[in-house]
DNA sequence: TTGACAGGCAACCAATCAGTTACATATTAG
DNA sequence: CTAATATGTAACTGATTGGTTGCCTGTCAA
């Protein structure tokens, strides 16, 4: 929930790694999140749950299996109450620019 | 320069907190940004360098002191890079929704 | 030229972290 | 009911981290 705890999560790139493949297909299980990660399934869960102390990720039971889902609303909070605190506008600017210039290719 | 360093510098909220006096003030010496933190200047050194691995602080020197800049660069390519990527057009509109909301108090 | 000031460097320490292994519990399929 | 499956819990470990203290170097002012 915390600004902190939010950077904390985002700070390690297996759990980023988790929430891109949460936010490719939302409602994973546990099981299915180990597949491919070179990490045991405790050290998975480990990390999902740091991402729900961030509020990153929410889940739902469902018989033995946990559903895990992606919340957004941490990600978009820090993008509009932090990064826009760093003059925001100019480098907007200058990124449509170039996403102009790359346009024109 | 690279994304997880980016991250992992931007997890630590001593270093967010520089970032921030350096926003407010640019080209500060260590010894500005030590003054009122309650650590020492070793560790606000480290902090810094830290910051500068990743591409978010820049320095000059000038005779004996050590002037710093913030560079906006790496927040900015996350901000489009990285948050863009987690379906910021929705999240947008409601964060624009909600500032209308608040704008018409 | 000498002392004070600004910073650099390195060793050390406690706490946290990312990961493991081992075992326990709960649910479903047969 | 029982075995397999899905997840939970906990103790432990090595590496990293955030911070310290102590000392060294470089620069400026009197």
């Amino acid at each position: 929930m915390s600004e902190d705890a939010v950077f904390r999560a985002l700070a390690d790139a297996s759990r980023r790694q988790l929430l891109d493949r949460l936010h490719e297909r939302n409602g994973q299980t546990l099981g299915d999140l180990c597949r491919g990660l070179d990490m045991t399934r405790q050290a998975v869960a480990k990390h999902l749950a740091i991402l729900e102390e961030a509020n990153l990720v929410s889940w739902k039971r469902q018989g033995r299996e946990k559903l895990h889902f992606i919340n957004l609303v941490p990600i978009n909070d820090i993008a509009e109450r932090w990064i826009n605190k760093f003059d925001r506008p100019r480098l907007r600017a200058l990124s449509q620019l170039k996403q102009a210039l790359e346009e024109s290719d």
